[in-house]
DNA sequence: CCCTGATTCGC
DNA sequence: GCGAATCAGG
């Protein structure tokens, strides 16, 4: 690859319109290692990596083997606050403009959640929160923080936090977004 | 095993 | 400067 100024513009513009670097890659045609090498000489901004490389932590093998277990082991008292379905997180298809790591912090857009699905059931009216037992789909319904919010609570799938409809939903093979339209 | 991005280092 | 190899987390 001869980085013209035209493919570093290019670079640039995939870049910071929040690509991956293999997206890039392919669209380029050039491999993604390619991709972030020039990306990195050119110092363009970080993206969120998946991977922490801090002195600190870097070492954690070199420095000596953990010589025992973890003593103590934490029973996972209760859960988090709404889960977010994975349907409703997979929208970073055409960023514009990626959020800095730090700033990373994706809301629940409940909001955008399909209207069929959100049909009160009778059982919450008077019972906002409730969602009582293991077996009750905790699907968010409404927004998180406002009146009207509850979860559905139907019975959900067996070893599923969601019932059969929500499910549905929530398990969304989100695979081969490809970006071709450009 | 798939994905991700970062770093290293021979070229 | 380049990018494959490698690393490492999700």
């Amino acid at each position: 690859m001869d980085w013209t100024s035209e493919a570093i513009e290019r670079l640039r513009a995939l870049w910071s319109e929040g690509h991956s670097t293999a997206e890039i890659g392919r669209r380029m045609g050039v491999s993604k290692n390619s991709v972030v090498g020039k990306a990195h000489r050119l110092q363009l901004p970080a993206r969120p990596s998946p991977i922490r490389r801090d002195p600190a932590a870097a070492r954690p093998v070199a420095a000596g083997r953990r010589p025992t277990l973890p003593p103590l082991r934490v029973v996972a008292a209760a859960p988090p606050v709404a889960p977010v379905p994975a349907a409703v997180m997979a929208a970073p298809a055409a960023t514009p403009m990626p959020p800095r790591p730090e700033a990373r912090r994706p809301e629940p857009r409940v909001a955008e959640m399909p209207a069929a699905l959100g049909a009160p059931k009778p059982a919450n009216v008077l019972r906002p929160f409730a969602r009582a037992s293991a077996r009750s789909c905790c699907w968010p319904i409404g927004e998180p923080g406002t009146p009207g919010f509850r979860f559905c609570t139907a019975e959900s799938l067996n070893g599923k936090p969601y019932c059969a409809e929500h499910a549905a939903v929530a398990y969304v093979r989100v695979k081969d977004r490809r970006e071709d339209a450009a």
